[in-house]
DNA sequence: CGAGCGATTGAAAAGACTCAACCACCGTGG
DNA sequence: CCACGGTGGTTGAGTCTTTTCAATCGCTCG
């Protein structure tokens, strides 16, 4: 469990680098990264950014979950990610010299570290194996959005909150997933209403549990067999 | 016009460089890049890559648009983008050291040069300006997807249609839209027969005109109107 | 001239959304 | 300690968009 307040995070140690990005670095620029990173605590709903504003810098997620999101006319959120440990929040935008176009929130309690734009882009332009990570995960994430798209575009709202589930429980690794139905309904894409129908048509068929808002994954094959996958 | 058969492309004097991620290429790189390129000639609706095969190099288009497209279960096509000259297609599984997740077919007769992967790593590897322009096109690209998802996801059928024709429009630089209704439904993602009879609201509504196949925007602030934006 | 594909139309059915009301839980202030 | 207010969750009913299926049409190509 996450400690309720601020935490300093040494890279040397972190438990989220060897997952991330930064997993190769070496012991010196290990260190150089831990000089140039600042450590922060964020409350449970507080943004890292929002849509519209210039990238400052990335955002490195020592321990948390993350939602990013675009929104619609009526500023509804679609949810396209959610971000775990590990993994580095915000470096697109600085590629593209363009205002971010999606913004991202806490969904719980995190510890995320900062890193300054000019600092990280030094180490994409001097570290060769960090930037082929960077454009091996541009380069996945766009076939995963394009997925998602055909996604969107083919399947019922009934296979889609399946699929949503199946990838839900590996996000939260063996936890409960914990989204409010609103944030799960922005990530479907579909009306709060309709998902929470939804989701109880899963519990009669034995899918899933509820424990309050918390979602117990009882039956992952069975989703994914309903996902049409 | 395309000419109906195969034509040799000079990266010199080729008129799509200018505005590709080689259009900022000195002599000595136009020729390399020059010497290690093929020059082909497609027919309509010829595969360029399909899904599931792995990446043996780049296409530059030189005349003529590329529908990029994944495939949904039933086998049904979701058109996530279409590529005209001067873009390059087929570059980003070669980061990615996946196989492709998207197909590429031509859609009309085109002119495309094909790049040797280990060629075009190379250019990468030893040009930061090139790397630099991937990494800006790889971003925007991200961005430009999410907002597909969103779109998808909170637009109704009508809106995204809408949306777009104004975005073919585009495309087609003041040609006149050419796709089939099947294409157009699998752009938009929607059923053929809804597509034909949005289109036809649309043609009462006096925002385009239909010659045969072909449509031609009559009131493109009208389609992006109606698109909401 | 006939086959076949793409385009079009009609009618019926289904999926999903909206709106409205109500419930349940939780923290706060009196 | 308890009533209050607010947020998030749930349910019901009616409506509307969109899909599906079936049939027809029109044009091109061999």
């Amino acid at each position: 469990m996450l400690e309720k307040s601020h935490k300093h995070v040494t890279c040397a140690t972190c438990g989220a680098k060897k997952d991330s990005l930064f997993g190769s670095f070496c012991g010196a620029e290990t260190s150089n990264l831990d000089e140039h990173k600042t450590c922060n605590y964020y409350k449970k709903n507080q943004p890292l950014f929002i849509e519209g504003s210039l990238p400052r810098g990335v955002f490195c997620i020592n321990e948390g979950k993350v939602k990013i999101f675009t929104r619609g006319e009526e500023g509804k959120e679609q949810i396209i990610h959610i971000a775990k440990q590990g993994e580095i929040v915000g470096f697109r935008a600085m590629f593209s010299g363009e205002a971010y176009k999606v913004a991202a929130t806490t969904l719980e309690e995190c510890n995320i570290c900062f890193i300054n734009k000019t600092d990280f882009l030094d180490m994409v332009d001097t570290n060769q194996v960090l930037r082929n990570g960077i454009m091996r995960e541009l380069s996945k994430e766009l076939a995963d959005r394009a997925t998602f798209i055909t996604n969107m575009a083919q399947k019922s709202v009934r296979e889609r909150l399946a699929f949503a589930l199946a990838m839900l429980d590996d996000i939260y690794e063996g936890e409960m997933i914990n989204l409010t139905r609103e944030d799960m309904a922005n990530f479907v894409g579909t009306a709060t209403e309709t998902l929470i129908r939804l989701l109880k048509d899963f519990k009669d068929d034995n899918l899933i549990e509820t424990h309050a808002r918390k979602i117990e994954i009882l039956d992952k094959k069975g989703l994914l067999d309903l996902a049409g996958l």
